[in-house]
DNA sequence: TGAACGATTGAACAAACGTTCAATCGTTCA
DNA sequence: TGAACGATTGAACGTTTGTTCAATCGTTCA
């Protein structure tokens, strides 16, 4: 499958290929950062760092339906990157994970600087 | 637009919405998050946190067609997170900017200590 | 110059995505 | 109990995405 005939630098790919991390770990990195690679669901974790939120409350924060956002929430809790808990007849979302949340800062700060 | 009746916390709601960030650096966010948010890509930059590679060699670490590989490319040159530099007949590619560099390794070893 | 090679591009396609809408579920409280 | 409210769900949709394929560009070196 791999033709290095082509190549002309061959120790390059295979310390890469040698180097390369596990496979899963990859598709992991790669899940959590599709997942927050959309402004809808950016919004709402910028929300929840503050505060804990319920649903309705997250929507008024990101101008959008109750519906959408819970879509978006069930994908976000799948992952475990936030937790939900009911409280009477709301539900109440908050981040999980302090390495999200420690990602999160870090790229947004990067963006900030950016300008 | 917003419709605080439904929610009993308005406080909440409202200090959320005062604190929340810049909408460009959420949508800047999102969009280097979305980037990083494919399994080809990321493993791209894995190859490319090693070595600096031509576009066929990253093609060799990754297993894909050379097509594939530069239509990937292009995207993380467009939004400066590689580099590129002809050398004779080839381009090669490296990680341009260290924030990045940060942020991929720190989400590596978050998605490895996961297991 | 022209053949060979590596890289890029654009069209095309299937797959995945995000939102909307309508229906339903779960909880509360007259 | 049943009306009201908040949350969830599934189907449908238009859009976006990633890969393939074929054509083209840029560079090198006989």
């Amino acid at each position: 499958m791999v033709d290095f005939t082509i190549c002309t630098c061959e120790n390059a790919v295979l310390h890469a290929m040698d180097t390369m991390p596990d496979e899963r770990a990859m598709d992991r990195v790669a899940a959590l950062f599709k997942l927050c690679g959309d402004p809808t669901r950016v919004s709402i974790l910028c929300a929840l760092s503050r505060h804990e939120l319920c649903v309705c409350e997250i929507a008024s924060v990101v101008s959008m339906s109750s519906s959408a956002v819970s879509h978006q929430l069930r994908l976000l809790k799948q992952t475990g990157v936030i937790h939900s808990r009911r409280q009477g007849k709301a539900v109440v979302y908050s981040i999980a994970d302090g390495h999200i949340e420690e990602i999160f800062r870090l790229a947004l700060t990067h963006a900030e600087e950016e300008q």
